[in-house]
DNA sequence: TTTTGTGCAAACTATTTGCAAACCG
DNA sequence: CGGTTTGCAAATAGTTTGCACAAAA
């Protein structure tokens, strides 16, 4: 672990914000100015790896990154790209696995946020 | 409809496979030598936005598109990509979409297929 | 004949990589 | 020390765009 990477780890460990590369690059330059952009993107590979945390590909965006490890959905403004954790109901998706290995799933619904609606 | 966007459509509408943009580019050159690939993107693109094929997002790979329109789940091969159609039991996600205005959502569940495992 | 689309090439965005120097255990 | 990681810059992959010309409505 490097300063670097603890760096990287835990602005994502600090909020439940699911933030892109560039976000996260621009918080630890507030801390350290000389990270590079490609230390954040080497180090943010790593920990997903590792299972420590999750990427999160976003349709026609940067991909974004999520402090929770357990997979669960997540709900995205189509207008703002905001994400927000769901919680996956037991047994939900059995109708679909059933009979077959599925290793993992990826289920994100769409909504317009109450933010973006009010305008 | 020119020729060349009507190509790119009956490519996509032949065959039930997921084709990414590459690949129909290089179907549709057989037929038209002189078709450019910025124009196999922009009708893609366009025979998105208006509804009549469905551009599905990869994981850190090309975007395949789609024949079926309908909102339907994919079970896609972790190791070559394969991807395969699912059938959405009526009100699976009822759970979820429960008192949000959810507009759509993107349902994909991984495995690895057949071919890939006899290896 | 006005709009829409094409081919070409250059541009762009998000991300990855090669390399020499710096760091960590 | 010896492998890992860094900062930097250049490279890459997939896709988008500006433009002059051609095809469609």
């Amino acid at each position: 672990m490097t300063r670097q990477r603890q760096l990287v780890y835990n602005i994502i460990m600090a909020a439940p914000e699911h933030r892109t590369a560039e976000e996260i690059y621009d918080l630890a330059r507030a801390e350290m100015p000389s990270l590079a952009r490609g230390t954040v993107y080497r180090n943010l590979g790593i920990l997903v790896r590792d299972g420590r945390i999750r990427k999160l590909e976003m349709p026609d965006a940067p991909a974004r990154y999520d402090r929770e490890r357990r997979p669960h959905p997540h709900l995205i403004c189509e207008k703002c790209g905001k994400v927000e954790d769901l919680t996956m109901p037991e047994g939900l998706l059995s109708p679909l696995t059933a009979g077959r290995a599925v290793t993992g799933y990826d289920l994100k619904l769409y909504h317009v946020c109450p933010a973006c609606r009010a305008r």
